[in-house]
RNA sequence: GGAGCUAUAGCUCAGUUGGCUAGAGCGUUUCAUUGACAUUGAAAAGGUCACUGGUUCAAGUCCAGUUAGCUCCACCA
């Protein structure tokens, strides 16, 4: 063997070879028939390239895939990735912007479309790449798309399912409108950032009322207060009150809510309901006029009088000096901190508007046919909200860390209808067309001319929310939906948890009355060394191809596995990468003690039993050493401990349990101790060598999960018999 | 405002159902060896397990409170 171990020729070869034969499809096994296991990668986005927190994900995925290949499990794991709409549309156009200062409306749809689509195939081939590089062992027969034909049809199917149930209906209401980005943002997409912005109190006939934003003010004409408020009792509800205002005298309704906070500023206030969701649901309550004030790029409409046409950002200042002439500016607080609602996506303000959108209605209910779910009998009427309750209620679904439990209900319990039209180009655009008056949902587009398709695209986690089934054929019944659904477990990051692996319960739960997995594991996020987040603005991410570069892929997954506890977030450090490449060098060595022992003493056989033949062998054997008689013992206590380990999830345990075993018992004592009898030319040091090349061939299936590339190196060079019938990879697991 | 998490060696973190003489990696110090491996080996130093109380034969671990930090959700007229 090489006196070095060169990562870089051996990670390529070895996983060519792996994929030449085909090893990742569990199709191409045919000794392996168990009982199937399946995973489907969360798709990244096709945005840019993959980053350290994707490495840790797809390792502790790709651990367990290979964990049970070698248990003999007929095992898939599915790859892919997510077109994610308004992410790949605002980087698309940022870039074209720079580099031409084009933007979506210099093209026509389909063009434009097109253009985005190829911009995310090319990134989806970087993206493919760096999968192959970790190591990954997916099964590229199977690759997907959410944006490709077959998971068109799937939406397709969904949509129309949904449509026809009356899941999914079509209504005015108050959206997270993003004028930057000019579409719909999703209230789980908005991010709330702090800012500074002065306070205005102004004089509002009898009242004082305070807003940070007067360019929203001049349709207001609702006056609300707490119906208990004492200082108020003197006004009624409905009572008319002539005031003052910016444009001039208006009158203005008094209206009496509860949703009035009694403690805040003077207790009174005006309402905004065509940009304010509190504002439009008091209004609806109340039946009150709706004013629509700014428009969709954020410019005031008639209704602002002389402001109209102005951006309400340059309007402001001249609204407030002209309340201040007419001595309607009672004060300013000038340290007002608050939050601003943000596009998490695209980074543009959201400037709520009132828009006709598709919606998903989470609280109609329905007869769900054929239920697999525990709780919810076959043609028992439910709703979306409370199958996304029940699965995990029922135990059907398993959280872990068991934590997020909670956190998910507390979700569900405030969960309103899902807004799933978007106002982009690229996404799946929504299948229904009209003509006149007529309105039809399908699957293809009528054959008739005349009609026009919705130009509105679907939330990409509409797609996303199908990935556990629209990857394996669906809506065809395909063997591999058959075989494979519901799949034994997810593992993305916590973050997650609300915008997708809810969103597939839901649509599973709704489509196939089933639960799209068995098992949900969720894992922290990889930080930074001060312990933030990977994140562009802060320009502190660490590509991992570097680090392979440097130490190679399987101490970097090594490295990100160990010493970090299920669900808790990991600190990336280069220093503990390094530590792991030390680890790779033991390992290699170790097999370079075994080559060189037999070359000097040829009595030396390398012989490879299992447990029991070992166990035979030692109680067979008479005045053995004790170091000899215990190493059998020993290695079945590491391997059932590891095996519990994977099991569980708890992955950080196992990768000590073997690192500590095969560094610091195995190499350190064990090693040294046949190395000693072989200078003594002890009675024993034939047996004892099998029992050392035993081990350390059990080990090298023990590490193989964790780290894939020189334990199938090692293997392919010391033990080549057993290499040519099957390669570690698809070997057997030590029991 | 509501909820959750974290606090253990200089640093990053483990510590699973209470049994701890509290561990690992990196770093530090000393010594050893040209050996399968200096990408090594042997050893050492380093901790009032945030604080205060409680439960218990026994608490890093369970409970209550305090302090500090982080995160999520809601919302800010």
């Amino acid at each position: 063997m090489d006196k070095a171990y060169d990562a870089k020729l051996v990670e390529e070869k070895i996983y060519k070879m792996w994929v030449d034969e085909g090893l990742f499809n569990p199709d191409n096994l045919p000794t392996k028939t168990g009982e199937p296991f399946s995973i489907v990668l969360p798709p990244p986005n096709v945005t840019g390239a993959l980053h350290m927190g994707h490495a840790f994900e797809d390792t502790l995925q790709d651990i367990v895939i290979r964990f049970q290949r070698m248990r003999g499990k007929k095992t898939l794991w599915v790859p892919g990735t997510d077109h994610a709409a308004i992410a790949t549309q605002a980087k698309f156009e940022k870039d074209l912007y720079a580099k031409e200062k084009k933007n979506r409306h210099d093209f026509a749809r389909q063009e434009f479309f097109t253009m985005i689509q190829e911009f995310a195939l090319a990134n989806q081939s970087t993206i493919l790449g760096q999968l192959k590089k970790l190591g990954l062992s997916l099964d590229w027969s199977r690759l997907a798309f959410t944006l490709d034909e077959k998971r068109e049809k799937a939406v397709r199917t969904a949509f129309k399912k949904m449509f026809d149930e009356g899941l999914i209906y079509q209504g005015n209401r108050i959206v997270n409108w993003d004028p930057k980005s000019q579409t719909t943002v999703a209230d789980d997409e908005i991010e709330y950032k702090e800012q500074k912005d002065p306070f205005y109190y102004f004089q509002y006939g009898p009242f004082i009322i305070g807003t940070v934003r007067p360019e929203t003010k001049f349709g207001d004409k609702y006056v609300v207060m707490h119906p208990e408020d004492k200082r108020y009792t003197a006004f009624k509800h409905g009572q008319k009150i002539d005031l003052e205002w910016i444009n001039g005298p208006l009158t203005a309704t008094v209206i009496k809510d509860s949703v009035v906070d009694m403690e805040k500023g003077s207790g009174v206030m005006t309402i905004t309901p065509a940009h304010s969701e509190v504002d439009f649901e008091l209004a609806q309550r109340h039946n009150l006029d709706i004013e629509q004030v700014i428009d969709d790029r954020g410019i005031l409409l008639p209704i602002a009088g002389e402001f109209e046409g102005q951006h309400i950002k340059k309007a402001r200042p001249l609204i407030v000096e002209k309340l201040k002439e007419k001595g309607l500016l009672v004060k300013v607080d000038e340290n007002y901190v608050h939050n601003v609602a943000t596009n998490y996506r695209g980074g543009g303000v959201i400037e709520p508007q009132i828009k006709k959108q598709w919606f998903v209605n989470v609280n109609k209910e329905f007869v769900l046919e054929n239920s697999k779910i525990p709780t919810i009998p076959s043609g028992a009427k439910t709703t979306l909200k409370q199958i996304m309750k029940q699965v995990i209620a029922s135990k059907a679904i398993a959280i872990a860390p068991e934590r997020f439990e909670k956190i998910y209900y507390h979700w569900i319990d405030n969960l309103r209808d899902w807004c799933i039209s978007r106002q982009i180009i690229y996404g799946h655009q929504v299948p229904v067309w009209y003509k006149d008056s007529e309105i039809y949902c399908g699957i293809e587009a009528p054959k008739e001319d005349g009609w026009k398709q919705d130009t509105d695209t679907l939330d990409t986690w509409f797609s996303s929310g199908l990935w556990t089934f629209s990857t394996l054929g669906w809506p065809d019944n395909t063997v591999d939906f058959k075989t494979f659904h519901p799949t034994s477990v997810i593992m993305p990051g916590y973050e997650i948890l609300f915008f997708w692996v809810a969103r597939m319960i839901l649509m599973s739960g709704f489509l196939l009355g089933d639960i799209p997995f068995k098992k949900i594991f969720l894992h922290g996020i990889v930080r930074d060394k001060l312990g933030r987040k990977f994140s562009k603005s802060l320009n502190n991410g660490v590509d991992p191809l570097e680090m392979i570069e440097k130490y190679g892929t399987d101490a970097l997954r090594f490295a990100l596995v160990f010493g970090g506890a299920a669900g808790n977030d990991v600190m990336f450090d280069e220093q503990k990468i390094r530590g792991m490449k030390n680890f790779v060098n033991k390992l290699w060595n170790m097999a370079r003690f075994i080559e060189f022992q037999m070359s000097q003493d040829t009595s030396l056989k390398k012989e490879v039993k299992n447990i029991e033949e070992l166990q035979k062998i030692v109680k067979d054997s008479s005045n053995l050493h004790d170091a000899d008689k215990e190493m059998p013992k020993k290695l079945c206590e590491i391997i059932t401990e590891l095996t519990k380990n994977i099991d569980n999830y708890q992955f950080n345990f196992a990768a000590e349990n073997v690192y500590e075993f095969s560094w610091h018992e195995f190499a350190d004592l064990y090693i040294e101790h046949v190395k000693t009898l072989i200078q003594n030319n002890d009675e024993n040091k034939q047996t004892a060598f099998t029992i050392l090349t035993s081990g350390y061939f059990m080990i090298l299936h023990l590490l193989h999960p964790f780290m894939p590339f020189v334990t199938e190196e090692i293997y392919q060079r010391l033990y080549p018999e057993e290499a040519k019938k099957t390669a570690l990879i698809i070997s057997t697991w030590p029991k």
